[in-house]
DNA sequence: CGGAGTCAATGAACCGGTTCATCTGCGTTT
DNA sequence: AAACGCAGATGAACCGGTTCATTGACTCCG
């Protein structure tokens, strides 16, 4: 004998508990699977709420309890198609885990930064993972160290007190530019991005460390940074190869702009391989497929959304641990037909 | 003169009435910008707020309005790298308008979705943007009518209640047979999604409109559906190529496959363009700057975004506007070198 | 000059759960 | 038989905002 409860306002602990004929703690036990609740009581109001087509409201929960079982992953630019994998792989992980996923783009911009993080802990997320245009942006940083909730880097550093999942950009970085460098390259130039956030500030690290151990001064002419969007790289290419001295190499590192530097050379009428080689900071079917296909680095984006997710699990239920945990996933480099010993 | 106020503890909007000397619902209008507040008031209000660094907690703005400003985005896979240039402006338009975006993959199965609905509903979002496996589902279809908040589909249809954005997926694959055929190729094979779903059924559709326009009975062996993954699609090329009379092109409609194709054929020893013709269902850097560069369908992804999230806001507005509206993005063939006369 | 009307400001009740001090009933101990 | 212990159930208070009926001050007009 279904109790009539008006289908048009919803259902309350309340009535759910009148319908079992408990009280309103005894529901709420229920719900959160508390132990001392007799299995009969359980199961008639489990049945009640069935009756009744019951759901609990979370944003009551989330206020009683001060957190929402929301993860916040604020990226500088969705439009990344690799960083799917990594939002992809992070978000099931937290989902398993009972958390929501909220997203936000930070634009590379310090002030929405600041703003996105704000708003977050209005929303009072539990957790946050994200990237920074500037680790060391003085506002960014009073921001996130007055963040009542845990943040995790993504693939960002400087910060001793934030968990971070990196890449080890530096080594790919020395491991392509040491690759140019035996099939005999002298004039490299290098495309990256903001040298203000870690990922290119490594690559350029790496760069570096491979041309001094090689005893070779690059040539700064030859270096392009700010490019992030294959816009850029088209114009950074374009402008490289039309040097009076050009370089022999390019090595593309700023991620996913490979299809800028390939536009441009095709624009100029030149042929990867033969003419000038290339290598690319980031994989891709774009890299994998091109004629000739292209060296790369690749790493697991992937495995570091997992870390991400996990790592920030951990953090978000307290666990005592270590501040700044640091988990950088390996690069490695993909040789392809693009590199080619540098024509005499 | 600064009141000492327990930093450890939150502020909340009565110790900012107490502050400003003025009453809790007072805080709360100058929150809301509601305009019955004098200016006087209003600023002694925002400075009490700004000297004791007050946030509001929007768990209790949303507990108490029923709303929580969420508004959640399904998709089968954001491993669809155009798919991000959907959310990336989605995100943009809602964030302006003051909506925080809720990420979360269906996988594209039923019981995920309704499972997603519901918790969707208990966390009172406002409104839902989502893909479907299969719109004829009846659980799916049951779960959607009885959501409390507008939900639009994102490229589906069939559900005359609900808003939608679709591509015209149709007319893309009628262009693209039709043209073809113009080449002169009369095996031409096919590979869509889940033919449950609307992109891979109206691709069908249009397929089979241009074989009929020209009087050709397509072969029902060089159909393979439910190729929704690159690993699909080089599954399905290499088994193409192998048949006994293989197609003389490939219609590799589904999103994002193009790669799995390609990899097949140079595997299998061919090469696109004199062999064989490709003609892609989506566009890409890969589509564009392989060699030869491949023939591909294009329509505005980030024009979809822009409109599901406006398109959505409207109907969270309460504005009064028909049921099931539907906005249709074009599509358009760039012909490009992979799809050749038929050699003879 | 008094009554009606207007506009700000007030603060108690409310949103829908969870928590915890309190109570109940039953078995154990002495 | 009285005292005790304890598991299980109860329901009022609470989380932090918003809402709205009510109050108070002030203006307008006959």
């Amino acid at each position: 004998m279904p109790s009539h409860v008006p289908q048009s306002q919803t259902v309350k602990v309340k009535d759910v508990a009148r319908e079992a004929g408990v009280a309103v703690g005894t529901v709420s036990r229920v719900l959160n699977d508390h132990p001392a609740v007799t299995r009969e009581l359980r199961e008639r109001v489990e049945r009640a709420m069935a009756q009744l087509g019951y759901e609990v409201d979370v944003t009551a929960q989330s206020m009683r309890a001060g957190r929402s079982r929301l993860v916040a992953c604020a990226i500088r630019d969705f439009d990344i198609p690799r960083f799917a994998l990594f939002i992809k792989e992070a978000e099931a992980v937290l989902r398993e885990a009972g958390y929501t996923l909220l997203l936000a783009s930070t634009t590379n911009r310090p002030e929405v930064e600041i703003a996105l993080l704000r708003a977050f802990r209005r929303r009072r997320v539990d957790g946050v993972m994200m990237t920074l245009s500037d680790e060391q942006h003085r506002d960014v940083r009073a921001a996130l160290s007055e963040a009542p909730m845990p943040v995790l880097l993504i693939d960002r550093d400087r910060i001793d007190a934030l968990d971070r999942v990196t890449a080890d950009h530096r080594e790919g970085a020395r491991l392509a530019t040491s690759h140019l460098l035996g099939l005999g390259h002298r004039r490299i130039a290098m495309l990256v991005g903001d040298l203000k956030a870690f990922p290119s500030r490594s690559r350029l690290e790496g760069f570096r460390a491979a041309c001094a151990a090689a005893g070779i001064a690059p040539d700064p002419r030859l270096l392009r940074d700010d490019v992030l969007s294959s816009e850029d790289a088209y114009r950074a290419t374009a402008s490289l190869v039309s040097l009076a001295e050009p370089p022999t190499a390019l090595f593309v590192a700023a991620m996913d702009t490979l299809g800028g530097c390939l536009r441009a050379l095709r624009t100029m009428g030149l042929a990867v391989g033969d003419g000038i080689s290339v290598v690319a900071g980031s994989d891709s079917d774009l890299a994998e497929l091109y004629t000739p296909p292209i060296t790369a680095i690749a790493w697991d984006l992937a495995a570091m959304g997992r870390h991400a997710a996990t790592m920030l699990l951990e953090r978000m239920r307290g666990d005592e641990i270590e501040r700044g945990r640091g988990l950088t996933v390996p690069t490695e480099l993909i040789i392809r037909g693009s590199s080619q010993p540098l024509a005499i």
